[in-house]
DNA sequence: CGCCAAGTTGACTGCGAATGCAAGTGTAAA
DNA sequence: TTTACACTTGCATTCGCAGTCAACTTGGCG
């Protein structure tokens, strides 16, 4: 009697059942699921018809155990709220099914819970890790350590080498500090991201730099990259500059959308006319009618399709080195600042 | 003499290792990682000591094997880019992790892609599944016969029983459109969410049945979603109406800050004077001092506490009945509308 | 009709950890 | 000193599948 399995507890059917079902041994229906294995016709299709009305589907922990190959990626992001994330994530999963790898999400309250963040990427074996969150040097060793490929995003490796897809916050800045000095803007603000992020930190250094170079200076306030403190900012810089403020560089859109809004709202300003405000990463709010703001856009689909690709790369090929690609953003003349 | 093994290909140390380095056995090695186990101080010290040394993390893939629970939960998805989504997301992944459970992401490009996503689903064994986007029956069905809990999340299952969460669209809907007949408004339009979400449907369903009962009618178009979605139909009910048009319930918090910005910017009308607008969700951008959108807000904390816990009670408790959980929105009075 | 190569198939083992069971340890009471 | 009992510990087995190897089938060709 070939009785079928049907375990009202765990409920699932096993190779093994199939395998009776179909009057064949386990291996063959092993075979059957994978590409390009020796099965004879027949064969396959009365084990696939056998697996159809028992329901198999391979059970991926086990082929993860004997194969040593998850086939999962862990994706790790600070703060998933950050406007410009939901791109990037929607656009990093779809590119990661289409390549048959499964994604375990990692999203962290508080950047000190990186620790233990990783103390579960490690025990589920991940073949590889896409993070755009703050990694120090050890972590970033750590996987190293392990031998699992990671691609940083929008984020280097500080200190010791890492594969990181990033835009071009340099280049981007100046392109619109130039256009600002140009058009002849003098008191110059800055509205710059929270201190722990690259990013962050990069553009402002950069549009700092370069207004230098081409003397003008520039007052900076911290901001936490939301909203709300593009307000605080923007009210800040006019209290200590006496209103004098005539160009404003914010560290992201969602800043410098704050920042427009508080101008018009609180301060009467008319933008671009009396203050100019240009952000960076091309969100869509940024394109609204409201704001249109002036930013320099990121080209998410190719550094996401950069980020992928050079994973998969390292997960097939972990000896290929550390890269850093690098993506030039694209400038947006919107209507929220006057360039020369 | 006790060497450790270092496979350098495969890299990391097994429970094996760590019995062999701290001169015990295997068992007593998966006893120390495990709650509440039998075993002496001295011992487990020990233990835990080579097991930093070695570098060990327990396989929770051999775990998942063993146990027949991965500790993984499926969150499925429909358009991550939908400007609710992300909140929800964040919400729900930190939940879950707090739990110790991992999230398993699938993002859906096309609402045809679920029967991959479910196979997908199926092969690694999640304990459970939580679900934003479109199941008809079969599918959900189908975790039913999986033994597979799930929740749904602003979704109920049509025809079949199942766990949902959902915010009271109806009573939401009925207080906008209260507000709005009271202070006089006379012809109403509606821009509708894509035919295949079902809030959507609910939300324009219980708006146009409300403002039938109250003695108006409404006009409506479909949108969907987003903010283009929200100029466009904003443009055409200009039209249809000849510009008589004086309240306008948009399915969504986008499409009414796209139909603000269009009434604005396009027919120079002033919102809420000559137009009220109101929206649904309480996405951040609403509350933005250009829009201020008069709205019902969904309680996102409690929706997807509500959702973790239901479906943690369902994986412990396999036999727990179907069960909506209805949670009232609250009415955020902006500054889009004109509500009596 | 026999032989060989190519194509199929099944038995068996091992991936890494959890767990029932039996054996072993130590301590306190008799 | 002996006995009992509560703790610890190790052995052996199991989870579901992949891959190795040897055995078997088939067909073509001499």
């Amino acid at each position: 009697m070939t009785s079928v399995r049907q375990d009202p507890i765990t409920g699932r059917a096993t190779s093994y059942d199939v395998a009776r079902h179909a009057g064949v041994s386990q291996s063959a229906v092993s075979r059957c699921f994978k590409q390009g294995a020796s099965v004879a016709p027949r064969t396959r299709e009365k084990i696939l018809a056998s697996a159809r009305t028992l329901n198999y589907y391979p059970n991926a922990i086990a082929q993860g155990l004997i194969t040593k190959r998850s086939n999962l990626v862990a994706i790790i992001i600070s703060n998933l709220t950050n406007l410009y994330y939901p791109e990037v994530l929607a656009e990093l999963t779809q590119r990661l099914s289409a390549q048959g790898i499964r994604v375990l999400l990692f999203s962290l309250a508080a950047e000190s819970d990186v620790d233990d963040v990783l103390d579960q990427v490690w025990r589920y074996r991940v073949d590889g890790a896409i993070v755009a969150a703050r990694l120090d040097p050890s972590q970033i060793a750590a996987f190293a350590d392990r031998g699992v490929p990671v691609v940083l995003y929008n984020r280097i490796g500080e200190g010791v080498p890492a594969a990181s897809v990033c835009c071009d916050s340099i280049s981007g800045e100046h392109a619109l500090v130039e256009g600002l000095v140009e058009a002849g803007h003098q008191a110059f603000g800055i509205i710059a991201g929270p201190a722990d992020s690259y990013v962050g930190e990069e553009r402002v250094q950069a549009a700092q730099k370069r207004l230098l170079q081409l003397g003008r200076e520039a007052l900076i306030v911290r901001g936490t990259y939301d909203y709300e403190s593009g307000d605080a900012g923007l009210r800040e810089l006019m209290r200590i500059t006496g209103r004098k403020l005539d160009a404003l560089i914010c560290a992201n859109d969602l800043m410098a959308i704050g920042a427009i809004d508080s101008a018009r709202a609180y301060f009467g300003i008319d933008v671009p006319r009396d203050l100019s405000i240009v952000g960076f990463d091309g969100v869509s709010p940024a394109t609204w009618l409201a704001y249109q703001v002036t930013t320099v856009r990121q080209p998410v689909r190719r550094m996401t399709e950069a980020a992928v690709s050079m994973l998969i790369e390292r997960i097939e090929q972990p000896e290929t080195l550390p890269e850093q690609r690098l993506f030039a953003g694209e400038l947006l003349t919107g209507q929220s600042a006057r360039l020369g």
